[in-house]
DNA sequence: GACAGGTGTATCGAAAGACGATACCAAAGT
DNA sequence: ACTTTGGTATCGTCTTTCGATACACCTGTC
């Protein structure tokens, strides 16, 4: 789970400036930024942790945590000491994957994957320099918190995130780059601005990236990009692998031709 | 997922008394009784629907709105026609998973289970009268949006709901069932109070309690309690499978011993 | 081609209500 | 007993939120 914290959270430029703009509501900033607060946070937080982490006065802090207390957006930690996020917030989980179209449209395909590959497949949805894990079905043997829904990782670095990239212009993928910040997460990150760029143009010519052991230790992953209507990258499709069972090669050549058969089946909509 | 609609989503007494609450921000309640409007909606709402829904004014909503989508919080339909929620949301469904400790202790017991059974395993936690799943691991074939992470179900009519409350007292019990209303979702949905209690002590006899088709059609569900520290119930564990594999007596047989082997290295923390 | 219905945006003044300082209480550790 | 830390309560000022109203835009219809 130290992965977690490395990832940038795409945190917005901070709430604060509100310059001037008569429709920005401060309150609902804030109580989105003490609930954002637990991002960084390893274990329950107290009412002084939140005030001081997130620079909002410790009056305010305490009347956000009764308000959204109150609603079940926050609980009391089990060992009444701090606070942590409430059960109410899988109810938008719900919602969020419900009412997304992509997710919608790609579950059942992803389904059929997970069943003809027997390795874990989950789409991942873009949010500007990150993709963020949507849905998840896991292999038998596995399942970390790294596995859990919610959690993202960096374009620039994954399977999914180049084959992506691959599907948006060369500006765009320069920006993206450019504005990501590539601190490695294992010795085999790719960090290197003119490599990064060499993966993602082979993932343009075959339809799919790889990236072995970027995020994860021990990790394979092949990815391809999922489109919207106006055939614009907004996702990817993961499956992922243990290169104790597999040589890299022999996973890609069994996995990339039902991976781009998913793909087909997704995006020709 | 009509079943959705049907799960009374424990909605807080609506957050508009705040009745001299000092502590109170309306602000807040009102920007997640917004997001809250999803929750029974089946498709993208736009600012008017959001309005009506919430009975909120509809500058107030254009102001939430528009503070919910800087954060991310919400988005614009991809068919540019109302609003879903935003991917932002996942971010704190993980902060919720990853700081449950609930959710830590029980997730290695669950893929375990998961390996051992073959079938679909998940955890629920309480909220009120519900269930809420938050873990699930699918079984091969199937994948639902009923299966999805956020659903939720009642205690009354549920193998695992029946589980937490054979944990509770006689009065607990009594009070819960009162308070659930107790509409069925199919011909099979227990309501009737005499039968559920009776099924309840059978769940405190046996350490698990069984569902057949009381929610869906063609699934059995087999349910232990999960406690906390002080062996208060909080939760449940389902092993679910399909009656067009098993009969409910070999499914019991089966996983019953399986399910409370689980259960007991959970609870014996 | 004008019109009707609906969606999203912008503006503004009044007054509601959110803000932070401060003080208080309880529990746990020293 | 004393200090520290977490959580609660109170209060007056002035920032901010609220809803009414009006505007711009698109879609489809007559």
């Amino acid at each position: 789970m130290r992965e977690v914290d490395r990832v940038e959270y795409a945190v917005r430029p901070v709430p604060d400036p509100a310059e001037e703009d008569p429709l920005f509501i401060q309150a609902v900033a804030r109580a989105l930024q003490v609930l954002s607060t637990f991002h960084g946070a390893s274990n329950a937080l107290t009412l002084n942790e939140i005030a001081s982490r997130s620079g909002i006065g410790k009056s305010t802090v305490q009347r956000i945590v009764h308000t959204l207390r109150q609603q079940g957006y926050m609980e009391r930690a089990p060992d009444d000491r701090g606070y942590v996020p409430g059960i109410r917030l899988l109810d938008h989980t719900l919602d969020y994957l419900r009412l997304n179209p992509v997710i919608v449209r790609v579950l059942p395909t992803l389904v059929e994957l997970r069943r003809d590959t027997g390795e874990r497949v989950d789409l991942s949805l873009r949010d500007d320099l990150r993709l963020v894990y949507a849905l998840r079905l896991q292999s038998k043997r596995e399942s970390y918190f790294a596995t859990l829904i919610g959690n993202s990782v960096p374009l620039y670095c994954t399977a999914g995130g180049r084959a992506l990239l691959s599907q948006l212009s060369d500006d765009e993928v320069d920006d993206i780059l450019a504005r990501s910040n590539r601190q490695p997460f294992t010795p085999r990150t790719l960090t290197d601005l003119k490599e990064i760029r060499a993966k993602v143009v082979m993932a343009r010519e075959n339809g799919y990236a790889i990236a072995a052991e970027e995020v994860l230790q021990g990790e394979v992953v092949l990815g391809v990009a999922v489109k919207d209507n106006d055939s614009r990258p907004i996702g990817a499709i993961h499956i992922g692998g243990s290169l104790s069972e597999w040589d890299k090669d022999s996973f890609v050549s069994n996995f990339a031709p039902l991976a781009m058969t998913a793909a087909g089946k997704i995006n020709r909509a």
